[in-house]
DNA sequence: AATTAGATTTTGATAAATCAAAATATACTG
DNA sequence: CAGTATATTTTGATTTATCAAAATCTAATT
């Protein structure tokens, strides 16, 4: 029996609260799963206390929830469907990258492994969706380089922007509309903890403020010139 | 409050079984209905008070059920999007006319209107889907030609297979392995009641005997040469 | 009109996923 | 360490979609 795309929602959205933490393996404390799933935090109890009954995932009451490796690879699944087919939205049908998250949001749960490999194929068996985010293999196995971010990389040095883990739509226009798109070379050239913000610069463009908050997402990697 | 998906399938159920018969008016029959949806009557009878609440279809006890105008137009949607599906997961993808069926099933209820108009767009506005089924405009609105069948089609004349009605893969697989395929130009040249089959002919091929409950399915047209 | 076969509806239960609000546990604070 | 704030779990209810089986209706036949 296939899981639910209940089920499928959970496990995608513990495994990247995990990615997101340092410590992948912290427990996620059931108060943010629920607020990220938009449930009430009895909810989620009862939902991962049945996850872990199916050995998806580990439960500590009062502590949190961490994925068991069949949900890690259940998961990874997910994620898989969910990037190709935003990839395949921007790469065949044209649609913006700023638009694609609900749309493939929908779909992943709906489509088949044999359409997913045919996406696959059709792409070129890519590495990475339009935001630069890891598509897993077919076994649920993920490359995940350790990017740097703009708060941390190096000053006044050329870096790639290589992927953004923020899928808000608003978010990705503010991005789009100034020439910030996954691919871009750009330079950080001030860093200023006090104003919480960076300055942001760009081929024949003014420079940009950007918060520390949003800089945070723009996760960068060293341009081999 | 947009429609679940079971309600999408139960209007697309109703609506198909109208089209099928010859009057279109008549009502389905409870018992018909549970049967292609794979419930049992009773709940079908129960899902069916509800669509009649909802102002979707009319309800006649221990009658049956009718579409009202709201709910034609949001069945025709619901198969616009599955048969612009199964166009596309052909034409772009390259996936068998036999086997997109059951995908489209499942992503009809996942896509959304814009991702439909930009397949409708690449498609470049079709008019049938890769089994001959007339596509929905936007607004619901249909063309629904009255083709003959293997049936009642003049004998020996040339004419065009240009609808098959019944998705079952096995059968598709048994027209794509005899060349049986919408846009063939095939003969009729025998048809025999009480043998229950006709023969059918096509370029250099051996005729073929069809028994009549599957040439019913065989829609053609007269062949303008 | 009475009987009966077949279809339909009703009734009572169930599973999945959810919420509201009460109860409880954990962690912090003075 | 007692008290309080915050997070988590429990409890009881709700919605949607379903089934099994009993009750009822319709239509056909004697």
């Amino acid at each position: 029996m296939l899981p639910s795309s209940t089920v499928e929602n959970y496990l995608k959205a513990i495994y990247q609260a995990q990615m997101a933490q340092e410590d992948r393996k912290r427990l996620v404390p059931m108060g943010q799963l629920a607020s990220t799933l938009g449930v009430v935090p009895g909810t989620a109890t009862t939902m991962v206390k049945a996850l872990a009954d199916s050995g998806l995932v580990k439960y500590e009451p009062y502590t949190g929830v961490r994925l068991t490796p069949a949900g890690q690879k259940l998961a990874a699944l997910v994620l898989r469907r969910h990037r190709l087919i935003e990839l395949f939205l921007v790469n065949v049908l044209g649609m913006s990258w700023t638009e694609v998250h609900d749309e493939a949001e929908r779909l992943e749960h709906a489509a088949s492994d044999r359409l997913i490999d045919r996406i696959d194929a059709m792409l070129g068996r890519p590495a990475v969706d339009p935001h630069g985010d890891p598509i897993p293999d077919s076994d649920g196995g993920v490359a995940t380089p350790k990017y740097q971010s703009l708060l941390n990389c190096p000053l006044s040095t050329p870096v790639v922007l290589t992927r953004v883990t923020d899928q808000d739509t608003a978010f990705l226009r503010f991005l789009e509309s100034n020439e910030l798109k996954p691919g871009q070379t750009i330079r950080v050239e001030v860093r200023d903890v006090a104003a919480d913000h960076v300055a942001v610069c760009r081929k024949n463009r003014q420079p940009i403020m950007i918060g520390m908050r949003a800089a945070a997402k723009l996760l960068v990697a060293p341009a081999d010139s």
